[in-house]
Order: structure tokens, then C-alpha cells, then sequence
DNA sequence: GTTTCATTCAAACGTGTGTTTGAAACTATA
DNA sequence: TATAGTTTCAAACACACGTTTGAATGAAAC
């Protein structure tokens, strides 16, 4: 066990490390002696490998972001070639399905990334407003797309609109917070399978997706 | 300006504060000089009238947990008395209508309260967890019972996970948590119009409630 | 006017924060 | 073995944190 914590590289103990804290306690929940002390790391160490604790949070996100922005969209690019015109249905597949593989693979950072990201989504921190944009817009703009194509019955605000609450609803949900579990004792749903939680989210979101036009 | 602010309760004007502040920044993100500079109010009386920074958080809870759960209660209530076996079109109606009104009504604490929420689920501090089930467990069964007779092709446990996602979708809708704003640069969405977003929200939340079941 | 109580205040308390330092330890090249 | 470069380390840095203190101030009761 000294062993191998011994042979990993020590930048990749802290990122090890700091991911899981900072989506525990928040980014200024996170003390560097907390960070430093469960990678089993020198306090100086954090500063000398990434400059900072923002660096640290920084370099925490971009480990990630990239390699799931590319999945995603390679998720899209092979149902549009399989099919030249997927069905909401699909798409809303691929969409879940990115993230299931994101949390099933923990070389893509497994559901612990999944639940930053929504912890992002509510303590958004200055550096993310300025990477997250430039790594997932193509993303968004993608599926939107593709949805508009498969609903066109909706205005383009509609789309994104609905898109916009699909996003809410699965990522709350895969990040496994149980927002039942803070408003009664004993929650009837056990938000930790996400296989499970894939399975119970896809209808719901297809039917609210293709529902009609408000108004 | 002065004088309205000194003839303001000190107690209200650190609530009133503390409460703006702990959304925008969360809570360990949210000093008490902050605060009480926020509130032009000498650094003890946080102290002085809640005995410490979590009594504080607490208080700002406390002050409009218990107006809303009367307040989504109520509007179930009325809606049973006046149908008797409300579709599940009024029951989303009735809910997302009480968070309207609390995002309207100052009172109410208006959408800061909304957003409070929406950050609580993610930083769920230790104080909520003891204090919220016991003022939203009535609600949850109330508005879950309603669905599940709504809804009789439905499990039970279906049920339930679908209201966990109508609420995640919810909430983060009127918390203006917009979370297409993370991902791209210019969303063409505007989150900010709650009235807006409950039009937008309701056919999509009623159609995913309604979906056939999965499997 | 005096007394009593609640409230406000400036100042300081001890502790924890992110960061820096300069020497020690290690690794690899010569 | 000597040397150069990289990485680790204990210690300290200045500062911000939540909290406490004891005196000053205010208002109400007698």
C-alpha cells in the first residue's frame, strides 16, 4: 500500500485526492491540509506542481472535461451516421448514455466528476465561467441541434429550454443528490445505481422532451 | 435611509443579509464580517442574537421553511376540496404554483429562498439535514400521494423517482442555476422570468410524469 | 436623577488559512 | 564518485477566520 502510493506520481495523488474532497465539501470547504494529508503528500507539494489551490481546482476540471466532451460527441457523431434522422428518443440515449460511461469508467473520472460538475452548476467558481464554456459548447450546441431536427414542432428557445431542464434533472440525478432525501426521513429511491437511475430517467425525459408546444 | 435602516430590526437586517449572501457565496464562502458589514451592523451581534455562525444558517432556514410548507400544503388542500381526483396536470400546477408564489412574494422570501434551497441540496449542511425532513416529509407524502393516485400505472417506487427528478428540474429552473450558461457562451434561454420558466416547465414536467413506465 | 436592563461597539483572542522559504533528500547524468 | 536538476520537507509567513470580552451607550422603570 506505501508501495504503490509511493510509485503513482504525487500530482496525481493531489488530483486524486482533491477531487473527491472538493466534491464533498465544496472548493472553500477544502482546506490544502485536508487535500494534502489524504494524498499523503508535503503541503508545498500542491503549490509546487500547480501554483495554487485555484490552479489545483483548475487542473481538477480540465483532467477531465476534455476526454468527457470528446465521448459525448462521439456518442452523437456515431448515431447520426447509424441513422440520418434520430429520433428524440435516441438522442436523449446518447446523451445518457455519456454520462453512464462517464461514471462507469474510472478512467473518466466515474461518477465523483459527475458530481462536481453539479456541484459546479450551483458554486460556480471564476474559472470555471471561462474554460467550461469553451469546452462544451460544441457539446451543447451538437445535441440542441439534433434535438431541434427531431422536434419540430418546438421553437429553438423551446429546445433549449427543455434541453436545459433534461440537463438539471439527469445530472441531479447521476450526481446522487437525492434531493427527496433532504425533504423526508426515508426516501423511496436509491439514487447510487446509476444503471438504474438511466433506466427510470429515459422515459421521463423523452415524454417531457416530445411533449406539445406551451401554450 | 439612515434612519429606515436603523429602525429596522438588527436581527432582520443580518437575516435579511446572511441570506443574500449565503447564495451567492455558499456558506463557508460567506464571513461573518461580510455579513455583518453587508448589514452595517457591528460584528458581535451575529454572536449576540444567533450565538454562532451555524445558528445564524439555521435561523435563516427556519424563517421561511415553515411559510412554504404551509404554503404548498395549503394549495394541495384546496385542490383536493375542489376536485376530487385531481389529474396530474393540477398536481405539478398546484406545486410549481407554490414556488411561484414564494419566488413572488417577498414575504415568502422570495426566489433567494428558492435558490437557498437549490444550493442546499448540493452543500447539504449538517444543520438542514435534521431540520428539513421534519418540515417537508408532510409535503413530499402529500404531493407523492396525489401523483401516485394520479398516476396508477406507476409504481410506487416509480413514483417517487419521478417526482425526485420533476423537483430537481424545478428547483434548479427557478434557482436561475442555468446550467446551459456553464456550458456555453451565449444561452438562449433567459432563466430569469419565473414566470416564464413555469410556463415552459409545466409541459414538459406533466408529459415526463405521465410517460408510460419504463421497462 | 438614579438604577436596571438590553444592545452596541472597538479591540483582541486563539486558531486555521493559502502560500513561501531554504535547506535536505533524491535521481539521473557525466 | 562528483555534479546538476528535481522533488520533498519542516517551519514560518502574513492574513482572515469565528468568537469573546468588557466597557460604552441607549432606553425604560422607579
Amino acid at each position: 500500500m506505501a508501495e504503490s502510493a509511493k510509485a503513482q506520481e504525487t500530482s496525481v495523488r493531489i488530483l486524486d485526492a482533491a477531487e473527491i474532497l472538493f466534491v464533498e465539501h465544496g472548493f472553500d470547504g477544502t482546506s490544502m491540509r485536508l487535500i494534502t494529508q489524504s494524498a499523503a503528500v508535503n503541503i508545498a507539494a500542491v503549490n509546487y506542481y500547480f501554483g495554487s489551490k485555484d490552479g489545483l481546482y483548475r487542473a481538477v476540471f480540465e483532467r477531465r472535461a476534455e476526454p468527457f466532451a470528446r465521448l459525448t460527441i462521439a456518442n452523437i457523431d456515431a448515431l447520426e451516421r447509424s441513422k440520418p434522422a434520430p429520433l428524440a428518443d435516441d438522442i436523449v440515449s446518447a446523451f445518457i448514455q455519456s454520462a453512464l460511461q462517464l461514471g462507469a469508467d474510472p478512467e473518466y473520472g466515474g461518477l465523483t466528476f459527475v458530481r462536481l460538475l453539479a456541484r459546479a452548476y450551483v458554486e460556480p467558481h471564476p474559472i470555471l465561467k471561462e474554460s467550461m464554456p469553451r469546452r462544451y459548447g460544441e457539446v451543447v450546441r451538437r445535441y440542441a441541434g439534433a434535438l431541434q431536427k427531431a422536434l419540430p414542432h418546438l421553437t429553438e428557445n423551446e429546445v433549449h429550454w427543455r434541453f436545459h431542464f433534461l440537463t438539471s434533472a439527469m445530472f441531479s440525478a447521476f450526481a446522487g443528490n437525492n434531493v427527496l432525501r433532504l425533504f423526508m426521513e426515508q426516501p423511496k429511491t436509491n439514487a447510487r445505481d446509476p444503471q438504474l437511475v438511466a433506466r427510470m430517467l429515459l422515459p421521463f425525459l423523452v415524454a417531457g422532451l416530445v411533449a406539445p408546444a406551451a401554450n
